[in-house]
DNA sequence: AGGTAACCGAGACGGTACGTCTAGTCTTCTA
DNA sequence: TAGAAGACTAGACGTACCGTCTCGGTTACCT
């Protein structure tokens, strides 16, 4: 989506201004948190980074790319790739990081605003599930590892579980229905892995 | 959000044309399924309705719960509320009835849409929570039943199953990711419902 | 324009409130005094007089006869009928009346939106012509009788005359590149009537 | 209020398109003849001249300034500066140009609705009356040249004279209680430079 | 005393234009 | 020749009034 990588192979003409592009992401961010994701168009960050309207379109296709840059690290939050020597540990590990992200309004409403652009613009919907994949990933590797260890049935549907734990996350983040408590992050583990243990037992 | 309530105490003035409301909520409908709910305006909903643009903005606040208002009154089908005699029987009608929804694309269009306003609308985000409270209702009335049965134990989570549920289906149906089948609705609900019995048996 | 004469033959019904009606004028009034002429709306009149709008449209067109029956009392400002003896006495004093009136900013206001409703609506601008030859009929009997007391001759124009001195009011009342003092009153007519009778000495 | 002059410091940026600018004003002098002053909107012009609402507001604060553009640039017959020798003669010329726009329905129309609006719009007053001075400087301009060459005294009141001649004609047109014939304009100029000739005797 | 008719308020209705906003695109000047 | 500046088309936004039209209710005249 936007062409952050350097340019290999340039024949000439002007570089690219880094101090242009870095301005737009720190106008993003700042934007972001001052008024919250939808408040934030295109129009407002150029007029804030003192850039031209026209060199944001240059780089990036729309808003929620641009501010999915802006914000990639502090969405990635330091993923964690826990290693407890259990699977329970270290999804619960994992999860409850995942929870904690509820501590942070700011994070939490770009979130909300990266998942509803994603359902209103279809080009953005493609560049978003594949960070959404890298973040399943994490978890299906970790299902993997206790599959290998025989804390797991290898006919598990993995893929399911790991949507149940997103899925939870996600529709509470979403709906707001119900807190999303890191303390709880043990018991809703332990009751996904109980039903996958017993299925083996079946 | 809407007035479709009767108005109680009314002391004069011209009565509110069902006509208009009518015309308003089936323009709404066609246009969402034709447009998406992205393209629909409140503009081509006046239009297309032939109705005054201030007559929809008497009565919804934004094309939103205007759109959820349509929804609900005309497109969305019945609710099942299934009485199978068993819990697992209960949920895996009611849950393959939800997958079946991934099935009407425009249906589903229309639901990641509404998601997508309640996360940039916070006006909005209320009366939707309300809407999927009433549904998660339907889930946790099944649940409490099995409960009652002793199909399940007084102290599991209810609350934490029913979103594992909803949230798969929802996170299946916003990122895309995963198809949503129907036939894959009993083998999710056993995977949940043995975590909930196991529990129970510790 | 409005129906202020009474209902000479009725047959039944209820007589029209007086409450309400006194109520619109004196809405009226503090509006214009408020907002200015302009910024006024028939809407705002019947909300500051806590009428339906309906009772406004009952019984005036729209809002410049609305108005002028509002200000009628201030607009004819006490118009004067001089007797001075003299025609050149006579039209001095009316005159400067005359030219006072910009000394009260709201009537000037009133004023100028009154002769510019007249302007943009086609059906004021005959009540309006009937008010502004009410005044001009003054002017022409004050002159007549000049012409009687052989002042001027019986062939002047007077029409012209008249509306030379209405003119040069009007001119700079709605232009306003020129102050209206009372004390130029004397000088403008003595030039006025200078032309008038050297034309018969001619 | 429209910005015709030179963009005389400028750095960068597309150039002002000379097309659009043109045909917003060939659209405002169409419909102006057409529909009248009143009828015509900015919503209108903008349609008629294939132009976006938005690139008129970027020019013009409201209708009238635009029109009085349009007007100026486009339909104004070009202000006679009669020059016959004498000033009876000179003003004779003028003043019977300035009649026959009555005989031009929709010219008059356009005044009256300027006038209107010079009464209805602070902001546009002053363009206005700007526009009025400029034809005041044509007439004072004759008569300076009257009393440069004897036939006025040094000492009249050239301003009030100006405002006799602009104001009989203004409160006719605007009122329209008597018609304006070109051909009584001798007349009038007669009556009026009679009045200043015999000040000078007394 | 009752009926009738015109009045009253409230307020919804279809309309129309407003002026603002943002999106994207395009053109020119400058460094 | 990239980038800043900024004009352009397009079109929805939500608001404000307009003038019309029901309503339910009131009030005075006239049998």
């Amino acid at each position: 989506m936007h062409t952050g990588e350097t340019h290999s192979r340039r024949t000439g003409g002007r570089l690219r201004s880094q101090d242009a592009h870095d301005a737009v992401l720190a106008a993003a961010v700042e934007l972001v948190e001052e008024l919250g994701y939808q408040a934030v168009t295109i129009e407002r960050i150029a007029a804030r980074a003192e850039v031209a309207k026209s060199t944001i379109y240059r780089w990036w296709k729309s808003k929620a790319p641009l501010v999915m840059d802006a914000y990639r690290s502090a969405v990635e939050q330091r993923m964690p790739r826990p290693d407890t020597g259990s699977l329970a540990g270290d999804l619960t590990v994992f999860t409850a990081a995942l929870y904690r992200v509820t501590e942070h309004p700011l994070r939490t409403r770009t979130l909300r605003g990266l998942m509803a652009e994603a359902q209103l613009d279809p080009a953005f919907s493609e560049p978003f599930r594949e960070w959404v994949e890298s973040r399943r990933a994490v978890v299906l590797a970790l299902m993997t590892k206790g599959v290998q260890r025989g804390e797991l049935s290898a006919t598990a549907d993995l893929e399911a579980a790991t949507d149940q734990i997103f899925g939870l996350f996600w529709y509470r983040l979403l709906v707001g229905h119900q807190p999303l408590d890191a303390g709880q992050a043990a018991e809703h583990v332990d009751q996904l892995l109980s039903g996958l243990r017993t299925r083996e037992q079946d």
